[in-house]
RNA sequence: GCUCGUGUAGUGUAGUUCGGUCCAUCAUGACGGACUCUCGAUCCGUCGACCCGGGUUCAAAUCCCGGCACGAGCACCA
């Protein structure tokens, strides 16, 4: 019975079916996997704080809801959970920087978009349910106080007040007559539940610092769970796809939607990202960066800003089809910027212009039969972007210093060599395997400067450039260095910003 | 401490629900080659992985038990 396990078996199955034996190649599922429950129709929201710009991280929420609102037909919500204006201050701008984002990294615009500052009084409404129903209660413990009680599983003295209690204490943490940090309201969930963070979670907090969009108009504030909680079931939300640090969130949540008996959405997770040859920015420390001087503001080079990277000429189709490849799996990752690099040359390379530009010159003198112009294609398989076209009446050139060899071919020109200390024209057709390197005729170089990151400090480089009309916001690819994008180009400054190789 | 989650090639993934079709997919990377008037693009090839230990089974990446590693939550941040 045991000899010959597996391949008894596979004789038997020969014998039934022969087809059934034979290997077949495994093939990798492409794409997300498909939404479920989807029946009922698809509302997907992205929730980011409104403190700063979106950043590369923001983005992957952007492209999973996108994507999956595009597939079954939904809707998505744009929420800019702005209720915190002590910790992390909304930042006026940010509320048209991140629409713009997402306009740009999506192609279309949020079909709903709201700021959780103007919805307040819905969520002012399900507070004083939540505690006229006995949901809720006003702990007047001190953080620190509670987090005991948290621990020990013992209630604390306030959580048997009475409604009547409740509601009127509420109703003076409303009107401003107790300061931050003297009250805060409470979802009774059950202080023994296994499951520390999820017992009598915090849902409002006292703050009395003026909001950027609704000013000086409340005392009190939501928090995320609660605020968060509300909206979606305001919205419609069927499909919540968070980060898995939100998991005990989720579960928070579903405490309190038991509370008013509501469902609560589908709920997926993905795990932490992070770029290994970047640091981690945080919108804050980006923000006191920019406020110190650091960085030039939140589309400097240095940051991983959505702004920064569509300065920078990044495709919004790169960012886009890096996240879907990814996936959602919860777990944790650390990915190069060469994986995002890699996708995006393929994404540029076809429309990008090839340009000359060299770091270190050496100017050259050719003797012989120099043609007196030279046509050269701007892009090797792509005709349609025409021909440059440069006099080389002078016969001098402009290499790299680099290259500075004695048998060598000028790219698409000439075959030249080193005969005692003068450089002679062999032959315009490619001759043999000699080194081919770009050049510049020195009858038209142009100074130039080349922006690019070096460790935590922006250089800026002089070199020379090929004088083309070349148009700003254009990206090209620097002939054997990468590629770069055209920040400036007019007589007076020629300015390109290094984007990635 | 309590709770939750995750472990597949250098990196990122597919497969894990329902064990065999998996001597494990794809991309990127590295290496080699072809082609090309860029160190670009294109094409071909090679390399390289199921966290560990038991168990169940004819058969385990997949199921069970026990470890280990990493991450997260227990904020009056989101």
């Amino acid at each position: 019975m045991n000899e010959n396990g597996a391949d008894h078996v596979r004789r038997e199955i020969e014998n039934i079916d022969p087809s059934a034996v034979n290997r077949v190649r495994q093939e990798k599922n492409a794409g997300l996997k498909p939404l479920e429950n989807t029946e009922g129709g698809v509302v997907l929201r992205f929730a980011p704080n409104p403190n700063g710009p979106l950043s590369l991280g923001h983005s992957r929420g952007v492209v999973i809801n996108k994507h999956y609102v595009e597939n079954h037909d939904g809707k998505i919500v744009l929420r800019f959970d702005d209720t915190d204006t002590v910790v992390k201050p909304p930042l006026v701008e940010a509320y048209d920087w991140i629409i713009e984002d997402f306009e740009w990294l999506t192609g279309s615009k949020p079909d709903i978009s709201i700021k959780a500052s103007e919805r307040m009084p819905i969520y002012l409404k399900y507070a004083e349910k939540l505690l006229s129903e006995g949901y809720g209660y006003v702990c007047e413990c001190s953080s620190d106080e509670f987090k005991k009680h948290r621990m020990s599983m013992v209630p604390c003295p306030h959580r048997n007040r009475p409604v009547e209690e409740n509601l009127k204490l509420w109703s003076i943490m409303l009107n401003g007559g107790k300061e931050p940090g003297d009250a805060i309201i409470r979802v009774k969930t059950d202080m023994t539940l296994p499951n520390p963070a999820l017992r009598d979670w915090p849902a409002w907090r006292i703050q009395k610092n003026i909001h950027p969009v609704v000013g000086d108009l409340y005392n009190v504030w939501p928090l995320l769970d609660f605020q968060s909680a509300i909206e979606d079931h305001e919205q419609g939300v069927t499909h919540i796809i968070r980060g898995k640090d939100l998991m005990d969130s989720t579960r928070k949540q579903i405490l309190l939607y038991d509370h008013f008996g509501w469902t609560y959405p589908e709920t997926l997770y993905w795990g932490r990202v992070s770029i290994h040859d970047q640091g981690s920015f945080s919108t804050s420390t980006m923000r006191e960066g920019i406020d110190s001087g650091v960085y030039d503001g939140w589309d400097d080079p240095r940051l991983p800003t959505l702004m920064s990277m569509r300065k920078r000429g990044y495709h919004p189709n790169a960012i886009k089809s890096f996240w879907t490849e990814m996936g959602i799996t919860q777990k944790d990752v650390a990915i190069s910027l060469d994986s995002l690099n890699a996708v995006n040359s393929a994404k540029i390379d076809p429309t990008s212009r090839r340009i000359s530009v060299i770091m270190d010159p050496v100017e050259i003198d050719i003797t012989g039969d120099v043609p007196e112009k030279a046509v050269l294609p701007f892009h090797p398989d792509n005709q349609s972007l025409g021909n440059r076209h440069h006099s080389t009446k002078t016969g001098r050139v402009v290499i790299e210093r680099v290259d500075l060899e004695d048998e060598i071919r000028l790219k698409d020109f000439a075959d030249i060599s080193n005969v005692e200390n003068n450089y002679q024209i062999i032959s315009t057709k490619k001759s043999d395997d000699r080194k081919i390197i770009n050049w510049i005729s020195a009858d038209s170089i142009k100074d130039c400067t080349l922006v690019m990151p070096d460790g935590v400090d922006l250089v800026r480089k002089g070199c020379v450039v090929e004088d083309t009309e070349l148009f700003v916001g254009e990206v090209i690819q620097m002939e054997r260095n990468g590629f770069a994008k055209v920040m400036e180009w007019s007589d007076d400054s020629r300015v390109l910003h290094w984007l990635h190789r």
